[in-house]
DNA sequence: GTAACTACTTACCTGCGGGTAACTACTAAC
DNA sequence: GTTAGTAGTTACCCGCAGGTAAGTAGTTAC
């Protein structure tokens, strides 16, 4: 095994990793629309369109364990929570941006302008 | 609806077209795989320790599909194929690099060290 | 007392993403 | 004719990601 396979390998391990925490269809998307801001749980659900409550409950869950985001409960009358990014969140910026610059290029190639 | 929710939901669709071509558990290592130079099935096969042939088979067709990559097929014998990426495929790069930077970044902060 | 808003939770179900194992087909080498 | 290397395919199965619908719990407004 060359050096080059070895960088390779080691760098397939690291994408799995990463994607392991990252991947399914809801957890970039929550992570993006908190880049615009902390968001209440209505207001993650009315921007992110087609997502349940259970799916996006969820999510929060398993995005505030891997602390990407975190969760701060006000006492306010009626309770509301806030969700925000944590440094490790932010840093997620621009992976994120990469998506939608890839994504505009994707959608101008095959989907066709 | 003000300004910033217009971006807002204008990024999330952006981000979730192009999360559906690239998600899955195989899809970017392959391309990533790739990155190091054209490769044939069996060297594929090789690098992504745990694929299997049939994962391999079907999602280097639904990458194909994409044009995110491309099959060549040499007439030697006996027979080999050799896949390569595509401009919209190389495109993909930055992406996968910050992708790996996250990764690196995660590991350290969650996964500890 | 009932509707409406906050933020979920719970139960139930379905489809498909992904895994395993075996099989195919062709050629070369021995 | 049997093994090994090329590149897959096919059949079968399973678990979980994700969807639907309804329920919970507390407060405010009417």
């Amino acid at each position: 095994m060359n050096q080059k396979t070895q960088s390779c390998q080691q760098k397939l391990r690291i994408s799995r990793d990463a994607l392991e925490v990252i991947q399914g269809k809801w957890r970039m998307p929550i992570v993006l629309a908190l880049t615009f801001g902390n968001k209440r749980f209505g207001e993650l659900q009315r921007d992110i369109v087609d997502i349940s409550p259970k799916m996006l409950s969820q999510e929060l869950k398993a995005l505030e364990e891997n602390k990407i985001i975190t969760r701060t409960l006000y006492d306010s009358m009626p309770v509301t929570v806030e969700y925000s990014l944590t440094p490790l969140g932010k840093s997620m910026k621009k992976l994120l941006d990469e998506v939608l610059i890839w994504g505009e290029h994707f959608r101008k190639e095959v989907i066709g302008k």
